[in-house]
DNA sequence: CATTAGCACTCCAGGCACGGGAGTGCTAAC
DNA sequence: GTTAGCACTCCCGTGCCTGGAGTGCTAATG
């Protein structure tokens, strides 16, 4: 009666919720189910296994923890790990001298594409696991500079500097054959009006006044609109962001990531990068750590894994997104803030330049 | 004794160089060891499985082939795979609608580096195994074009455009703040005094020019000299050269690649690309068609592999070569014309531009 | 002398039974 | 509420067996 009482209000004891943390705990360390006698002797408090079980068919019950089988014990569940994710775990802060070597590696770097390079590689290398990178999102970058070189033919070559000293140059196809002056007054009026906006109003911008085709467009204005358009016309299409992952392979020593056909699923996603940066994408808003376990992210491929992601600040504004993934069953309380001190340190590395 | 001499001498068979080559074709197609009952059959002579086995036996003397156990068929050694390969085999070319197919798929690509990375995935495609290309070597692509751009600072972005119409770009930090006349002026001089040359003459000749610090170089040459030569110092100095590999994960399907310790292995190797790259450069070298069969490659990685490779030419000067890498046991009757092909086509898709 | 049939032998793979170990749920007693 | 006791379940490693596939050797054959 008592505990359908506590099932119904949902409220799960105080103990059990020791338990249930304590289990996850040995679970996560050591990867074998846990039974009761086990549970028992780790929980410190001088209980027999017995009443252990009946919390633990209680945990049972909430759906918290399941059983493989009749006969072993128990394992988390999808809900257990969210449980003990958002109230139970103790996260311990790294040591300062773990955050100064982490400052210290990424201090290494020159450009930022490096700089996000290396982050990845540090966070598959902390954590044994695979590190993710988003790059910074095109609508949180701000335009600096534009350039165009003739190339042969009617080719230009274009030259887009953000202000994060990023550097990206397109191909584009001219309709003529332009001077060398031309172009450099079509540049010209591309730095002088956008500087310092962001390249999403930017480019907002220019294809609005691509179509309305103003009467107060000079020719130089109206070429130099075209032009930028099709440079950002043409990257708009290919990819609207990328990321970087390193230390997959890490994720082939985990014996839950075991299965080859399920394994292949998910270098899959990684090689194609595109879910993985749709699901990137949607930890750019909730702010803070953003946990996915198991099926909760929504991708098939990701059903054993559990990501971790923090956003990272550029002047702050949130730029982009890193995190980990690896198998439900990881050291949360490890990772989280190791993801978490990356994402501000890059922050800062970004910020410095 | 006959038998015996046989060995001795070295000279097999015509009879027993056919029996070869129907198991390695049987063995390639199924998988499974094959006994002399099946070889018999297959062979389609009329013999009885006992002859067969004779056969068989001097084979195995020989080291062509193995039984994993005693009771097993027999499968291909290495040595059997090579002869296979060299004298053996049978080479069906594509046919001319699949050719086809290959060139109008690559004629699709616009930017040089889309092209490679269009060869990559087409090489793994057919093959549903891994394509790797490898990037045009510095020292056949010539030099076209350089221009300097000023950023904040003293920090100066050089641009290098290239024969192909790649581009690459660095940031370098200059001594001091140059005007957009002055950055002009260098480039100028460079452009005038390397176009057509090679990337890689060019950097020698930039490294003596700086060490010599020649007296007849005014302060413009001089400055313009210094500054390219930061340009490829900091690019010999991260990678000297560098490939696409795609479909790595194809290779997860076979069984022969299933120990995870060692597919982890081969995909670091993917990862760092280092070694293969090093092995790819060894077949720049000997050009035509270049077969690597397992543990033949040297690396302890690809050991379970073979790769396949082919030269690439650019105006009838090997410029990079590509290849396929999958398991020893593969169909290289199919394998081989691929490859082959494709170098022929990627490389006057690359010299129409 | 190459070829072949016959035969004993080896080895693997799969099925089955068995027993120990680990853990559970239930009940009754404290 | 906690605990001991007990019957029960299930996994897993082991040993055993059997059928099948293939081999090597030997002796007979054209």
């Amino acid at each position: 009666m008592a505990t359908k009482k506590v099932l119904d209000e949902k409220a799960l004891g105080e103990r059990a919720q020791y338990f249930l943390k304590v289990l996850i705990e040995r679970y996560i360390a050591e990867g074998l189910p846990v039974g009761s006698r086990t549970l028992a002797r780790d929980a410190g408090l001088d209980l027999s296994p017995a009443t252990i079980r009946n919390v633990m068919a209680d945990l049972e019950d909430m759906g918290l923890i399941t059983s493989p089988h009749t006969s072993a014990g128990r394992v988390p569940t999808i809900s257990g790990y969210r449980l003990f994710v958002d109230s139970l775990l103790t996260v311990k802060p790294l040591a300062e001298l773990e955050i100064g070597q982490l400052r210290e590696q990424l201090d290494l770097e020159q450009e930022p594409s490096d700089l996000m390079e290396s982050a990845s590689r540090l966070l598959s290398g902390l954590t044994r696991m695979a590190g993710v990178v988003m790059l910074p999102r095109r609508d949180r970058i701000a335009f600096r500079q534009i350039e165009f070189l003739p190339l042969s033919g009617s080719r230009v070559l274009a030259i887009l500097v953000t202000s994060e000293e990023e550097v990206h140059n397109r191909i584009i196809h001219a309709k003529r054959v332009y001077s060398r002056a031309e172009l450099e007054q079509a540049a010209n009026y591309l730095n002088r009006t956008f500087t310092g906006q962001t390249l999403e109003a930017m480019r907002q911008r220019l294809f609005q006044d691509m179509q309305k085709a103003r009467a107060d467009l000079d020719r130089i204005m109206a070429r130099a609109v075209e032009m930028a358009g099709q440079v950002f016309g043409n990257e708009s299409g290919d990819s609207d962001g990328d990321c970087l992952i390193s230390g997959q392979t890490n994720l082939m020593d985990f014996d839950e990531l075991a299965d080859m056909a399920l394994l292949r699923q998910l270098f899959d996603a990684f090689a194609e990068k595109h879910e993985i940066l749709h699901l990137l994408d949607q930890c750019m808003q909730a702010d803070g750590i953003q946990i996915f376990i198991g099926e909760e992210s929504g991708y098939r491929q990701l059903d054993n894994c559990s990501v971790v992601t923090a956003p990272y600040e550029i002047d702050n504004e949130v730029a982009g997104v890193l995190g980990v993934i690896g198998p439900t069953r990881m050291a949360y309380d490890r990772v989280i803030p190791i993801v978490d001190v990356t994402a501000k340190l890059l922050g800062a590395a970004l910020k410095r330049r």
